[in-house]
DNA sequence: CCTACCCTGTGGTCCGACCACACAGCTACA
DNA sequence: TGTAGCTGTGTGGTCGGACCACAGGGTAGG
C-alpha cells in the first residue's frame, strides 16, 4: 500500500467512527506525518486527494478557518470527474442528457408528490422572476436556468440526486452555451423556456406529478432538439 | 491559482484538444515540472488527484505500461466519493437506496425496449446460474447479486448511469452485508431473490418494459424492507 | 544465437528549508 | 486606561535535492 493511502484510510476510518466530524479539523500535516510514520509530502498528496473529493477544505494561516477543515461537499468532485471524463470523449454527451432527463423528470414527479413549504418554492419562483428580465445575455439566462433546474431537483429532497444534478449542469454548462448560436431565434426560445418553467412550477405546486414529470422531460428534450445537440 | 492546479488545467485542456488520448502517457513528472516552471512535488500532487479521479493510472518502471497512462475509469472515483461522503453521515442511506431504485428500474425499462444481442444477456444469465449454487455464503451471493444488477444497468447502454450504479453498489456493499443478520431466514430470502432475478430477465428479454421496471423496483424494495434498512 | 548483466528512465519517498498567510497576544504609545 | 501596531507562532504552499525500487532494453559475454 502506498503511503498516502494510509492517510486516506485513516481519515475514512475516523469519519466512520465519528472521531472526525463536519467542521472538525485534520491534524496538521506535520503531525499527521509523524503519527503515521511517513513524510509530509506523502501526507500532502493524501490531503490533496481529500480536497479533490470534497472532504476537506484547506486554508493557510491560523484560527478556526485555517488548516484542513472537514466539509461535506460532494458536488465539486462529481463535477470535476464529469468534466474530466467528458474531456476524454469516453463519456458521450447523449448519455449525460439522458441522465438529466431521467433525474429531472423524476425530481419533478417526486416534488409534486411532496408537501412543500412555501419558502421551498419561493427560491425557484424568484429565479423565474429574474429570468423575465429581457436584457439578459444567453449566458446569464442559462446560469439562472441551471439554478432553477437544480432547485427543482432539490425539491425532491434527495441530496444525492440533487448533487448529481448540480454536477451535471456545471459540467455541461459550456457545452450548452456553445450550442446557443445553433438556435434559430434566441429571443423566441427564451420566451418559450420561460413559459415552460412557469407551467412546470404550476404542475408541481398543484401536485400533478405525472404532468410535472412530462413537462420537464418535454422541456429538456425540446431545448436539445432546438439547439441540435 | 495553486501550482498543482496548473497541471490539472493543462491536462484537461490537452484532453479536450485531443493532444492527450486514452492510452497515451503524461510527460514524466520531472519534465512536466520543468515545462510548467513548478516543482516536482507540486506536479505529484496533481497527478495524485488525476489518479483519484480515474484519469490516469501510474506505475513504476519503464516500458509502455509504466508512467502515468491516460485511462477512462469513472467508476473508482465515484465510488470513493460516495464512500467518503457516506462516512460523513451527510449522505443518507435512504437517498442512496432511492437513487438505486430510480436508476435500476429505468435501466430495466430501457433494456427491455432495446434490441439486445444474445451475448449481452448471456453475461447476466451466467451470473444467475452461478447464484443457483446453494453453497454460497451471503457475501459471495451478494457479490454476484451486485454484478447482476450492474450488468442490468449496463444493458440500458448509458455509460454514465452504469458507472453510477456500479459505484453505488460498491459503496453500499458492506452496509448491505451488515444487514444480512437482520433477515429472518437467509436461505428463504436467497430463493426468493433468485426467482425474482429470473423473472426480471424474462421480462427484459420479452420486451416488457413496464413490467421489467416494476419487477426491479419491487425486488429492491422487498430486500431493503426485509433487511430493515 | 542466446543468456545474463547493467544502464536508464520511471514513479515512490524522504529530508530540510523557506515563504505567505492569518490570528493571538503583547507592547508601546496616546 | 485604551487602543493601535507589532511580533510570535502555527498553518499550508513551494521548492531543491537526494535516494530507492522497479521494469524494460541494450549490450557484452558465453
Amino acid at each position: 500500500m502506498k503511503n498516502y493511502e494510509l492517510v486516506l484510510h485513516r481519515v475514512e476510518g475516523d469519519l466512520a467512527a465519528g472521531r472526525l466530524r463536519i467542521g472538525g479539523r485534520l491534524p496538521g500535516e506535520r503531525a499527521l506525518a509523524e503519527q503515521l510514520g511517513i513524510s509530509r509530502p506523502s501526507v500532502r498528496e493524501a490531503v490533496r486527494v481529500l480536497e479533490a473529493m470534497g472532504v476537506v477544505r484547506t486554508a493557510t494561516g491560523s484560527g478556526p478557518e485555517a488548516g484542513a477543515v472537514i466539509v461535506a461537499e460532494p458536488v465539486s468532485p462529481l463535477t470535476a470527474v464529469l468534466r474530466l471524463h467528458l474531456a476524454t470523449n469516453h463519456l458521450p454527451m447523449g448519455d449525460v442528457v439522458q441522465t438529466r432527463l431521467l433525474l429531472e423528470s423524476w425530481s419533478a414527479r417526486e416534488a409534486a408528490g411532496r408537501e412543500l413549504a412555501a419558502n421551498e418554492l419561493k427560491v425557484a419562483e424568484e429565479l423565474l422572476d429574474r429570468m423575465d428580465n429581457t436584457g439578459l445575455s444567453p449566458e446569464e439566462f442559462h446560469l439562472l436556468d441551471a439554478e432553477f433546474h437544480v432547485a427543482l431537483a432539490g425539491l425532491a429532497g434527495n441530496v444525492l440526486i440533487a448533487a448529481v444534478m448540480t454536477s451535471l449542469r456545471s459540467a455541461i454548462h459550456e457545452y450548452v452555451l456553445a450550442a446557443v448560436p445553433n438556435l434559430p431565434d434566441w429571443e423566441a426560445t427564451a420566451v418559450g423556456l420561460r413559459a415552460e418553467h412557469r407551467e412546470i412550477l404550476v404542475a408541481i405546486r398543484g401536485g400533478e406529478a405525472e404532468r410535472a414529470g412530462e413537462l420537464v422531460a418535454a422541456h429538456i428534450r425540446g431545448f436539445y432538439r432546438a439547439a441540435q445537440l
